[in-house]
Order: structure tokens, then sequence, then C-alpha cells
RNA sequence: GGCCCUAUCGUCUAACGGUUAGGACACCAGAUUUUCAAUCUGACAAUCAGGGUUCGAUUCCCUGUAGGGUCACCA
């Protein structure tokens, strides 16, 4: 009998670092440290930037502090050990990698590639091909009018060594085809799409590098599979045409392949495929909204997954135990941001008012309504700063409930921090009353205010709300006086208002009213 | 066009071949409010079409239709 011990499973999420990280991106690096968190395994995370032109390491940066920012750590791969003045800075950082399988940026790993692709041009798995671009177009567009499969028919494959040494001398360029078996059926049991079965003839010889040095990324995405042993490789549905090629590249190196789990796709409105290009999908505008990552994570796990119960408010640690490949959807999820905002609202209601706070704090900054902390504390006293920060927070805690993106909390309490608010005479007006009776109602409020003693949110309340009651309607005491203080259509009540503006700042408000109406 | 994949309310989805086809978001109505939220209650809303198999099909099979993916010297 033997005593293997189960496999243990390595998964990987492998990003080309150019561009900002988008939905899609991150549902396949969270479905990955998911699964292999849930099985107790290895995540890891490999940068395939074979692409030189597109690669640029800000991408690469900004793809790590974005995994970091929503929470979703990785065991092997680059990590950054220095600089982050804010999220998405990309100056002053260096990277260093965690982990014995690396380097894990392929870029760093040409040399390995070299020797697999000499063995396979030595074996005579590959062959250089002299065939020019224009050719093969030309080809592709040939066989695509007669309703066949556009692939690789040209006699590259069968040149001598001669006619290849005599092609090379004359100085031709080529490059690297895979010889792939013909008619034959490569067939591979998906964890989310089951049996798949696709054959030869529809992709043909492909090419798999530019020369010896510069591998294409079916060739460096299967031979880093086989050399980091990755055991699942979880990824988009954009990837299983490529499944096929990359097995093939595996079965001629007589190694095993991983198991593979192809996701449906994220698609935006109208069912049509969320575009990388397309800035609403890019990470880094849900961030400047004020997306929550607890948000983003919750919303991004149901989208195309769901535990098999009615429950769907979920934790990082929630998700790890209750996740299961099986459940993962077959067809492609429709991206709908009105979930995102209400789960959004939620996870915001759900903060403590202090934690919540500071994540306000940047963007009452970039709205100019409060200072930077530093410049803060050159220009007022330790004191004056604990009562402005006392002022914000319970400011916040009043709207908390009516947030769903931290960006719009500068418009919600601006008339708090601000000096002087701005609005229409005609805000003022309640229903159907007269310019004499919105200034007696105001006035009303100003004699009420004044003999508040203790100017406490509780007391305003009390005495405020006797006085309404002797009107025909509340809102001909109350619309007015919330409107003056807050020069707004809709805000918090008015008591607690009151109370966080303090006395002086009401009755200059209520005055000021007064005023706009009587001169306007 | 070839190949691969998919198909339940507007959207995300649940339902060993037997349920009044369930839940969530959005929408609508009501309660509560001076307002806006939050909260509670309720309403609306779906098995793509046509054939089979079966006592019985959302579920299995076929065809059609629609949608998506892919066919780079990108990843």
């Amino acid at each position: 009998m033997t005593t293997n011990e189960p496999e243990k499973i390595i998964t990987r999420f492998a990003p080309s670092p150019t561009g900002p990280a988008h939905i899609g991106s991150i549902r396949t690096a969270l479905f990955n440290y998911l699964f292999s968190h849930k099985l107790r395994g290895i995540f890891m995370l490999r940068i395939e930037d074979t692409d030189k032109e597109r690669s640029k390491s800000e991408w690469e940066h900004m793809l790590l502090k974005s995994l970091e920012w929503l929470g979703i750590s990785w065991d092997e791969g680059p990590i950054i050990v220095e600089g982050q003045e804010s999220i998405f800075d990309s100056d002053n950082y260096s990277i260093r990698y965690k982990g014995n399988r690396g380097p894990y940026r392929q870029s760093e790993r040409t040399q390995i590639y070299k020797k697999y692709l000499q063995k396979m041009i030595d074996e005579g798995h590959a062959y250089y091909c002299f065939c020019t671009k224009e050719e093969v177009e030309a080809q592709k567009s040939y066989l695509m009018s007669i309703g066949e499969s556009p692939v690789y028919k040209g006699n590259c494959r069968n040149l001598t060594k001669e006619e290849i040494s005599e092609k090379i001398s004359q100085g031709k360029r080529s490059v690297i085809r895979f010889r792939t078996s013909e008619n034959q059926n490569i067939a591979f049991d998906d964890m989310i799409k089951g049996k798949i079965s696709i054959n030869t003839e529809t992709f043909g010889d492909f090419v798999i590098a530019k020369d010896l040095e510069t591998p294409l990324f079916n060739f460096t995405c299967a031979i880093d599979d086989h050399e980091m042993n990755i055991t699942h490789v979880i990824r988009g549905e954009d990837h299983v045409s490529n499944t096929p090629k990359q097995i093939a590249i595996l079965n001629a190196l007589g190694v095993k392949h991983p198991i593979y789990a192809h996701m449906p796709l994220i698609l935006g409105q109208g069912k049509k495929k969320l575009s990388k290009r397309d800035a609403e999908t890019s990470l880094e505008e849900y961030v400047k909204d004020g997306y929550l990552p607890e948000a983003i994570i919750n919303f991004v796990a149901f989208l195309g997954w769901n535990p098999g119960t009615e429950k769907e408010i979920y934790s990082m640690e929630e998700l790890i135990t209750d996740f299961s490949i099986e459940k993962i959807q077959k067809s492609g999820a429709v991206f709908n941001p009105e979930k995102l905002d209400w789960l959004n609202g939620l996870y915001i209601r759900k903060k403590p008012v202090t934690e919540l706070t500071n994540l306000c704090i940047p963007f009452l900054i970039n709205a100019g309504l409060i200072k930077k902390h530093t410049e803060l504390s050159f220009l007022t006293t330790d004191t004056e700063q604990i009562v402005t920060m006392n002022k914000i927070e319970k400011a916040i805690l009043l709207y908390q409930e009516r947030l769903k993106k931290l960006s719009e909390i500068p418009e919600l309490i601006d008339f708090i921090l601000k000096d002087e608010i701005n609005y229409e005479k005609d805000l003022l007006k309640w229903k159907n009353m007269t310019d004499n009776e919105i200034v007696l109602s105001l006035e009303n409020s100003i004699k009420i205010i004044k003999d508040i003693e203790d100017f406490e949110k509780n007391v305003i309340e009390k005495v405020i709300f006797e006085e309404a009651e002797k009107m025909p309607n509340r809102g001909n005491l109350l619309w007015p006086f919330r409107v003056a203080l807050t020069g707004k259509q809709s805000s918090a009540g008015p008591a607690e208002i009151a109370d966080l503006l303090g006395k002086e700042k009401c009755l200059d408000r209520l005055e000021l009213a007064i005023k706009k109406i009587k001169y306007a």
C-alpha cells in the first residue's frame, strides 16, 4: 500500500502588466486565491511580461498594489519592499521575490525557455519558419474565404537541415513554430465546463517563439505551469482555445499537464464583453469612487459563483470556507453596478465610524474641505485638530447610512465644514408657504434657538419639535429651518445638524436665510 | 466563415426527473419621516423555440435560434 500524501495543490494568477487591474482579472485572481486557500495549497503570482512593447513596470506595481488593497495575498511571487505613498503610486519602490520557484517574471526566465525551445527543435517538435507575415496573412484570408479553419499551411514544416541553414545564412527572418500532430483530438476535462475536445487541425502549427530568446505566450505559459508545478490552472474562458496548444507542447515534452478550469467571462451591459480598455472596469476607478475592498470582493465572488444557499454577504474568510469550483456558473455574467452599490452601502453601514472617518478623510482633503494632516498640524493647535476630527466623525456618523460610495461624502457634509453656504432662495419654501410665512417661520426658529441654554441634540430636538407641532404642518417650521442650516434639499435631521453646527452658526445661517428672502 | 462554449424574472442566481419555479439587486406601492436615506411590509417579473425520451421535463437527447469566446511574429 502506498502512503503517498495527496499532492499539494498550486494555483497561479498570471497577469500581464499591460494595463490596470480590471474586474475580470481580479475575479481570476480571487478564484485562484480562494481555491488554493480552501485546499490549503499555494497561490502564486507570476508576471507574464514577455511582450516587451506593452509590459510596463508601473502596471506591474499597480497590479501588486491592487491585489494588496483587495486583501488577496500570494505565497510566492514578486512583492514590493518599499515605497507606498498612495495605493497607486508607482514611484520609489523595488521588488523582490518570495518563494523558491522563481524568478516569477517571465522576462527573467529567458534561459529556461531557451533550453526547452532548443530541445524541441532538436527533437523535431518545433521548426524554423521563414514565411513572411504577409504570406501567412494571405493564406489565412484565403482559407477563411473557402470556409476552412485558417491554419498555417506553409512548407517550412518540411525544410531540410541544409535548406534551413542556407536561409539563415542568407539572413532570412524566421520564427519558431510548433509541429502539431495532424488530425488528433486533444481532449481535457475542464473542472467548470466538463469535457472539451478540440482537433489539432483547427489550429495547426502555431508560432511559439520569435527566436530562441523571445518566446511567446503559449509556450512560456505551458513551460512555466510545468516548471512551477502548477496543479490547477483557473483562468478566463478566453483561454480555452489556448489550452489544447499548451497541452500539445507539454505532451511533446513528455510531461503531464495541469488540471484546467475555465471561467465564463464577465459581460458588460447588453451582454457585451467587458473590455480591458473600458475605464469603468478598471479597479482604480472603483477605488477613486470610494468602493470598499470588502464590497468588491463580495461582489466579484458572486459574479458567476454562488454557495448554493441563500447567504450572499460574505467576508473573505467565509468565502474561503464555502468556496467550491463546482458551483461556478457555465455562462457569462453581466456586471450589475446597482448591486455593487447596494453591497458597498451595506459594508459602509457596517463599518465602525472611526474607521469610516479615516477612509473618508482623503476624499475630504481632495475636495478641499479639510487640509492634509501635515498642514493641519502646522496651522492649528492639537486641540483644534481634535475638535475638527470630532466634528467630522460626528458628521460622518449622520451620513453613514445614506452613503453608497465614499466619494459622495464631501458634497453631503460640506455645509458643516464650510463657513459659507450657497443655495437658491426658493429652496426655503415648503409646499405653498408665502415669503412672509417663511420669514416668520425662520424668525420663530431664531427665537427658540436663542433660548436654548444647553445646545445639544436632544434638547434642540425636543424644543424644536414641540414648536413644530403647533404649526398646521410640522414642515412649515422644520423645512425652512433645515434648509437654512444646510442649504440642501435633503440632509440628515435638523436637530443633529444644529448640534454639529453650534448655536452661533445656526443663528447666522437663519439670519442669512431671512435676508435672502427679504432682499432677494 | 471554421472550431469551442452557453441559454431560468430587466440583472445575479436556486431548484436528486415530481416545488404554487425560491432568493437577491433594480423597479413599483404602502408604513415610517419636514427632506433624503436607512428600515419594515407588499406587488410586478423567468424556464429561447420546436421536436423527441418519460406516467411526468427547467432538468436528459436532437434540431433550430440567439449570445459569447477564439482563429497574432498579443497575453
